[in-house]
DNA sequence: AAGCGGTTTGAACATATGTGCAAGGAGTCA
DNA sequence: TGACTCCTTGCACATATGTTCAAACCGCTT
């Protein structure tokens, strides 16, 4: 009694879609459901799983405009930036913090995510994890482009980056453009001759043509200092260095000064990160921060306007507000 | 050690929102929540199926381009026209037929409905069900009309038309324009007359300027006849004149034959529903059909031109496929 | 303050959903 | 063909979620 598959189609995607439409549009139960599918709950409950993590299924939350909270509505008015704060109870501790931040906007990158994109991404601990739990969205003709060099002097961390940056690239069905450079130079002009190079151009080219930016900020001097000041990327003079030049904090290992400033700090000479007028021009960016002890950091990226979309744990948020 | 709610703000709708945004976003069970949110779990549970009904929480199922079944491209080739079919068990009985479509339709109308749009809106079974599910979305300045009359002789449709048009009315925040009239008049002349009265110029214009109509197709001489055609609205007289001028259906209580054309119908000069000229110049026209017995009057829909997206049953949307 | 509808709450129960695991099936290679 | 791996399936159990119901609460009135 069943029907010929040549007017149903029967394979795997479309049993997921209509799992999903079942579930999600008609409210079955996966009982249900797995009848109608002549399969057992425990496949249809597997099926919606992989609906919900292959992006099949969308879920959004549409805060009224009239909801947002006090906290966002306080930093759009001192910082012009639109917050997004992710509700973290105060107790929890900074990997908790950062999951439950990086989770968050995994799950709603999407939204900045289109087709003909230009996407430049950074790399660190926060990047990590949003990595590790973004939502796949099918887009055409995307692509991405990696911000900074990310070599070492132990050469650990190409393939940190790079898995960090593949799990983008694949979730959006984008071009990976990687950016094979050391994260510092050792002397400035191997960059600049570097950078004359006809692959660099066209890399910087894309950077300078970027539709949206994601990363985080850096913050060195803190009891929680970022991947690349305990990686082994920066020697001990060299962070005295920084310390000396007021550094507070850096985006894609740019470093900046509480006002936002960058002018005179050596390691920008070496460094392999945009330059940060290449950052601003860029019409979206979007930052993600959590734990308290970035805040000074996110204070000069703030200050240096490099921010427009602010993802940020509720507490780091109020300390943010806070703040002098 | 709790907050002062100078910066987190503590209402009812607040928890609603953070509960969203820690069980969709975050993926925290509802006892996690409840933890956080200081409350039980059952309340949490409670606060998220607000969310939901509240459209607070939005779900959507994108369905990769290249899956789209073969019945829906295979309307989409001979009638031009985007299908959204939608799954039903071959065994379902036509009320749940009904319902299920109804239920798909109301959680996807949101997508159809903006801010500064004027809908237009029939009644009969199919809407009454949609509108009993419709999932609310906020939109500014929005107007609702109602595309037909809905009194009859024992004038117990008024109420009946109404409620449902309230239903959509308030789930879109949108104003609501009623239609005080008999579904039919007794005489031509006082349609004509009454149509020249200011009120009235004002809601057919609008009418002229629907960016979107929601309706389904009637079909009179089926053994499942829709509503118009067994609540008193018609006698056996008119059914007949009906049947001889070899109407196959109606939409808004506008009769058609299966080739589509209306000339030369005597209750439709009578009959209170918008010309089609005026429906067809409506960009977005909305058709919602459950129950193989409505196919012949969809086709003469179809015929007519009068449908840019058609919500459908699998089975019917099969048999549509299969005739003639 | 006591009394009264109407609403909200959480504990207890009833369902529904997620997952480890062993069995079965499909593909590959010798 | 048989031995092997890898993947999928459904059962049984462990969790998570939905719902009922009595108690607590709230806003009014007397």
């Amino acid at each position: 009694m069943t029907h010929p598959d040549d007017l149903s189609l029967s394979d795997r995607t479309s049993d997921t879609l209509t799992a999903a439409h079942l579930y999600y549009m008609q409210d079955l139960t996966m009982d249900a459901i797995a009848r109608e599918l002549h399969t057992s709950r425990s496949s249809v409950s597997r099926l919606l799983s992989q609906a919900r993590a292959s992006g099949l299924v969308d879920i959004q939350i549409r805060s009224p405009l009239d909801a947002t909270s006090r906290v966002e509505k306080l930093i759009l008015d001192r910082f012009q930036v639109t917050a997004h704060v992710v509700p973290v109870p105060d107790h929890a501790s900074d990997v908790d913090r950062l999951e439950r931040v990086a989770l968050s906007v995994a799950r709603i990158l999407g939204e900045f995510v289109d087709s003909n994109m230009i996407m430049g991404i950074a790399w660190g601990s926060t990047m990590n994890a949003v990595s590790r739990h973004v939502t796949p969205k099918r887009t055409h003709n995307a692509q991405i482009v990696q911000l900074n060099g990310a070599g070492n002097t132990r050469s650990t961390g190409l393939d940190y980056a790079n898995e960090i940056l593949q799990r983008f690239s694949t979730a959006f069905g984008a071009r990976l453009e990687q950016f094979p450079v050391p994260t510092f130079f050792d002397d400035p002009a191997t960059r600049t001759a570097y950078w004359r190079e006809r692959g660099l151009r066209r890399l910087l080219e894309m950077q300078r043509n970027m539709d949206v930016a994601l990363f985080s900020v850096g913050s060195p001097f803190s009891n929680v200092p970022s991947h690349v000041y305990v990686g082994g990327y920066l020697d001990d003079d060299e962070l005295d260095a920084l310390s000396d030049a007021g550094v507070v904090g850096d985006v894609a290992t740019v470093f900046y000064r509480a006002d936002g400033s960058t002018d005179g700090i050596p390691l920008n000479e070496r460094g392999t990160g945009p330059e940060l007028s290449v950052l601003r021009r860029t019409p979206r960016r979007i930052c993600v921060v959590s734990g308290r002890s970035k805040v000074d950091s996110l204070r000069g990226a703030l200050a240096a306007g490099l921010i427009t979309d602010l993802f940020i744990d509720e507490s780091t948020a109020r300390a943010l507000c806070e703040g002098p």
